[in-house]
Parts: structure tokens; sequence; C-alpha cells
DNA sequence: CCATTATATGCGCTTATTGACATGTAATAT
DNA sequence: ATATTACATGTCAATAAGCGCATATAATGG
């Protein structure tokens, strides 16, 4: 693992926000919990995730249709080094995204999400114009 | 300082190349030499130089028509703690840029640089290819 | 003042990145 | 099997980033 994509993966603020989530609450997280905790599309979430799962700063665990997401800190030891550096220095960093995203956390059931996307829709997390800009088509009909 | 625009900034290989010249360097290092040990036009030098500048991680000092830059590690707590991680993990990394810089700042009379681009031109550093990437039509004719 | 030299920058072009929308895939439940 | 749901991805448009070339700026020396 090269600093040189580590850097890049992590100069984009979506990216960034998403270490953030990990890296400030050591949990495994689950997409939909992602999307409800940043208000930001599905899909951005899922790419974004990618890019970072390329690097190998991610790894994943699915049970059932549930993908749980994990931040492997140690993946290099460079990683380590740089995880520990943005640990510090994030505290109270996005703090928003933290506050959502622990919401969406205490509504667990037995440590797993059972809520899915049914939160975002039936509670409003999202205004409506950031509604709009959710993913699929499904959510406008 | 945020860590969003030092990753950006971090997340182009010509900067990271700069950067580690001053890491593993520790010297106040004019363009000329840069361009010489990174065998990487001029124009693009100072441009990436100035992306640099703008986020706070390098200082200028001028004499003469000669600028030279210095890493400002200490810009803040966080860029302190990213440069010693990157100084870590730097050791051997771009070593072909090392030994030019080295050899380039052997040249140096009571600590200066007096050549300017005069070396390039003359004992060819550069390869030919490399030479027609260089700035300014003057080195064409 | 004029030429020279070290460094910076305006401009056009190409390529990479990102977001939006739609759709595809995989697992579950009925 | 079919519908539903969580997640992934193909595609296109918009924007940003980087390179190459030429030129500008600023300091020096004659």
């Amino acid at each position: 693992m090269d600093f040189l994509r580590l850097f890049r993966a992590l100069g984009d603020e979506t990216r960034l926000r998403l270490v953030n989530l990990f890296v400030q609450s050591k949990e495994a997280i689950c997409v939909c919990e992602m999307t409800d905790a940043m208000l930001v599309p599905q899909y951005q979430i899922s790419r974004h995730l990618t890019v970072l799962k390329n690097i190998g700063l991610m790894t994943t665990e699915r049970f059932g249709t549930w993908i749980y997401y994990s931040l492997d800190r140690n993946a290099s030891p460079c990683t380590a080094d740089l995880m520990a550096v943005i640990e510090k220095h994030f505290k109270q960093k996005y703090g928003e995204d933290i506050k959502r995203l622990n919401d969406r956390l205490a509504k667990r059931e037995a440590g797993r999400c059972v809520l899915g996307y049914a939160l975002i829709e039936k509670e409003g997390s999202l205004s409506k114009q950031e509604k709009g800009k959710r993913n699929s088509s499904k959510f406008h009909g």
C-alpha cells in the first residue's frame, strides 16, 4: 500500500466522511446506515466504498442482504500510522454525521441492522430536497 | 488546515515526490535544483509548489533570482503528525530523486545554488526525450 | 536601459473524477 | 417462482485536474 493511492482515496470529502464514521465509531456498519448517517445517496456511498475497498482499507461481511463494512486500519504499516493520525485529529470532525450514525445504530436489534431504508422513508431523515437526490426511482413513485 | 485539502494536495505523484525531497533532505531547495533532481519541467515544479504553498505546507525565501522553498512541517498539528508518518515510511522511496538531488546540492557554493539551469543544459542530466519536455523555447533553439 | 536568468502563470487541450439516473445482482420471504 | 429489499454498477454529462507551450514577472549585471 503506497501513500499515493491512499492520499488520492482520502482526498475526496465523501470518502473522508466515510472513513471518519469508522474512525470515530469503530463499528462494522452497513450501507443503509451510512446512507442515513451522511444523507448522501446510496449509489454514492456504494461507489466510494468500492474505492476504499480497492485500496485495501475496507473489509466486508455479509449477513443476508445486509453487507457490513469495516475499516481495516492494519492493512499495512502506513495505513495503521495514518489512521492513528486521522483519529487523533478527527475528534469533533463531521459531528453531525456521527450524531446521525449513533441515532441509527441505536435502532439495531441484537446488534444487527434491521431497518434498511425504511426509516429514511417513513421518518423523513432526509429533507424533501435531499430525498429528491436519493437513489432509484422506486423512491419517487 | 484540514485533512481534505492536505490529502488532495498529496494525492498527486509530482507533489508527493516534491514533499519527499524535503522530508528526506531537510534542506531549503530552489526550483532549479528540484527540476534537476526530479527531471520534471520547470513549469510543472513551479505549479505544484504553488499548490503546496497554498495549503500552507511550504514557505519561501528569496536570494536574488533564486527562490528557496522549505517544507513547513509544523504549519499545523496535523501536518506535523502527517509529515512524521510520511518520513517514517518514505525511507528509500523515490530514491533516484534523492540521489540526483544530492548530486545537485553538492555543486552549491557557500551553501547556495549557483548553477541555475546551466548544469542541465551543459551536462545533459536530462535525456534527449526528457529535455524535449523541458519548459521554454529557449532550450530548443 | 537592455539582456539575461530564475521563477510564475495564462491558455488550450486532454484526461480523470464525480454525481445523477437508471438498472442490474444477490439474498430473503411468501 | 415471484416480489421485495439491500447493495452494486453501466452510462452520460458536468466539472476539475494536469500537461505542454508560450509568455510574463522579477531580480541581476552590464
